[in-house]
DNA sequence: ATCGATATTATTGTATACGATATGTTTGAC
DNA sequence: GTCAAACATATCGTATACAATAATATCGAT
């Protein structure tokens, strides 16, 4: 299937794709795509499949396959779903997270609440996201766990974009020690509420920033 | 793509994973396909993707694409899953959901409860689908609402073999009716619990069949 | 006789060739 | 000049051909 070359040239497109070098409506034309890779127009269907399958593209019978980039609603129904997910991460995380995981996810935090004050904000993506996965995976259920990687994969883009607001990253900070703190006292439900939370107003600041961007023309 | 012939054969490919037909390590030769189909390899490896990439089956390098048939673990997780996507939706449904889809949920409702008088389980299965699909749709979120729609038809069969287990069907109209109310209230955590409970409860009999499957080997 | 190395075979992955359909253009009629 | 129809072209979908690799069988040595 696409093995190799396939799957490499469906990671390369994605990362193209989420870096937004390719635009809303955009044709990925198949010809061009095989000339560019050095490769024949069957890899790069198998790659494509790939993006179409993971909803980045979408595919027009006869007609070829297009980016699909989402809009302003779809992306805040993502984050909404993605505060869901966490949510559902942390209520079970609370009571199944092993002693190692909590160590690694204080250890995490701190390193996010030095990376502010060392104003070192790509670091305090990374090691975000880190915290973040340290608890889909405390949730003990490696499906669930899946399907809140993917996505948190596919809003990483959107979730840079909100990176300055102002405060944001010191309330963003407090926010974490709430949910750690849930977890350590294996509070379910106060844990799936601080995640939802956490989570749900970077979809807010999403729509803040749409709004204000829409206000300027 | 896999438009026309490609898409039509991972429909019935899927159908025929789902019904069970192919057995867990089952390797999908696609010569055999393809001359069972009339068609090329071209199409049936097409479909093939399709069923890797919805995890129906797995693909390993140079070796073929073997079915990939959930075991009792992942079930479970799959059902934890379902439980909190329908929390959710129950969630958001409880403040979005339309007139028109409350008139639905009840009408349906009421079918649920006629087949169950006229120990009509097909009926009953069918119009219990719709009864969540209508309030994924009352999320208006259409992001979760595909979702909820995938691992819900994902676990169909699933679902139809823990059928009749004994009271489950007067219990699950009470649980029905809970909800309903819960969304007529507006009560956004009420119907998330109401929902979580009614799904979970799936996979815990489920969870049970399997015990005593296994007890009997 | 068993184990290992080599050769054969089978199957996947990729390239190319062919066929079908949609788009764009040209030509002709009104 | 505009609209419609037929034609030309481009691109997708499928079939076939070729290449690369993994599984299997055969043969030989100990």
């Amino acid at each position: 299937m696409e093995t190799r070359r396939a799957n490499q040239i469906a990671e390369t497109l994605e990362q193209l794709l989420l870096s937004g070098k390719y635009k809303e409506g955009d044709r990925l034309d198949e010809l061009r795509l095989a000339e560019h890779f050095s490769v024949s127009r069957t890899p790069i269907r198998e790659a494509l499949q790939v993006l179409v399958s993971s909803g980045m593209a979408e595919q027009i019978p006869r007609r070829g396959v297009f980016v699909r980039q989402p809009g302003p609603v779809e992306l805040m129904e993502m984050f909404e779903t993605m505060a869901e997910l966490e949510a559902a991460c942390g209520r079970f995380a609370a009571t199944r997270i092993t002693e190692d995981g909590l160590h690694k996810l204080v250890e995490v935090n701190t390193n996010c609440q030095q990376a502010i004050l060392n104003l070192d904000y790509g670091l305090y993506y990374s090691e975000n996201e880190i915290f973040h996965q340290i608890i889909y995976h405390g949730a003990a259920n490696s499906y669930l766990e899946r399907q809140a990687l993917q996505l948190q994969k596919r809003l990483k883009p959107y979730r840079k974009m909100q990176l300055r607001f102002r405060g944001r990253l010191n309330q963003s900070m407090a926010e974490h020690l709430q949910i750690v703190t849930a977890l350590q006292k294996g509070n379910a439900e106060e844990a799936a509420i601080a995640l939802r939370a956490h989570v749900a107003v970077q979809g807010e600041k999403f729509h803040q920033m749409m709004a204000t961007l829409n206000s300027k023309d």
